[in-house]
DNA sequence: CGCCGAGTTGAACTGAATCAAGAAACGTGG
DNA sequence: CCACGTTTCTTGATTCAGTTCAACTCGGCG
């Protein structure tokens, strides 16, 4: 079986049964530096949990990189847009450094809910984490100057600024490279 | 029965044990114009189908009143970060136009997902539609002009403009009254 | 009729983007 | 392990979209 306290999401004393059905759909794998795992454009098959390294979530826009997720140690990954509405996504996922996963399956997933409705629930519970995360970064985006927005991002996820290129921040945060540089040269 | 037909989140066929199911725990209400339904500060008790009617949530940010959300006939409203994490909102709903509803109460909602884990999917599903609109939203604040973010809305909720106050559009668009009025005079 | 909030219009200001050029870091092959 | 070319980062000058502030108009309602 697979460590999943690994994964932040998941409560362990709760949901020990899920784990076990969990742990016959899952895999590990391993994915070397500056990797993609997942392109845009085809439809999404797995749903990944990071042991180890990072990665982020991305896609053009105007011929611009967008970051728009990161992933590190115990959080998870995947294409989100595929995984809701299993169709071609959008976003692509990159690795940041060499990095460990544990891979579960969506096809599987789906049909482990189909055959245990009690499970459900914890699609449910990941997506409002999703959710509350998301309606955070909108207030992020919309009420502040690039400053706060930087200090933000800064005092939630400091070890980002030593693990990943300044061009991605930038992007994350709604900022060209130009300004987060400037940010930081004070 | 409720006929929930008026709600687009709901499919009927695939859903009329789920929907006979919340009809005994729904109710119909009618709120007046300008009214606040839901207060911040304390725990948002329903969800709320609108069948006449058009209605925002807000909260308040450095005094200054944002609208994160119109709902119409058709739509749903509630003060979703209570809904989901069970706790003092800071969404206050308020009526723009006298409004219809068919309330669903939170707590019996969830008696009813205990009771039966088969309809977690509609919990489920309905969070994923809720996740994909703000996911756009995000795109569209971040990487479009304050006229773009104008005529995207305009054209899929042209009615807004007709029903609502215009500084209520500007705030949910993300830019002053003065912005949005310059960019209708064109 | 007069008031008040909402909407409009103009002028000045500003945060951040763009454009441009140079410096530093990176990885790739010899 | 070094040399080279490419990408990333920094720094400066300029521009611009959108905000702020202020004055004025309009429309609804007591």
């Amino acid at each position: 079986m697979f460590d999943f306290s690994l994964f932040k999401n998941l409560n362990l004393h709760e949901s020990s049964d899920f784990i076990s059905a969990l742990s016959e759909i899952a895999e590990f794998k391993t994915f070397p530096k500056n990797h993609i795992i997942h392109a845009s454009g085809s439809i999404c098959s797995h749903f990944y949990i990071i042991t180890k390294g990072i990665a982020r979530v991305f896609y053009f826009k105007e011929e611009k990189d967008i970051t728009v997720h990161f992933a590190a140690e115990h959080d998870s990954i995947t294409a989100i847009d595929s995984l809701i509405q299993r169709k071609k996504s959008k976003y692509s996922i990159e690795t940041i450094e060499e990095t460990e996963t544990i891979a579960v399956n969506i096809n599987s997933l789906e049909l482990l809910f189909e055959k245990e409705p009690q499970f459900e629930r914890f699609g449910r519970l990941f997506l409002q984490d999703l959710y509350i995360d998301l309606v955070e970064r909108i207030d992020d985006l919309q009420l502040h100057t690039a400053q706060e927005r930087y200090d933000t991002l800064l005092s939630k996820k400091p070890y980002l600024f030593q693990r990943v290129p300044s061009k991605h921040l930038a992007s994350f945060l709604g900022m060209t490279a130009e300004t987060l540089s400037r940010i930081k040269g004070k």
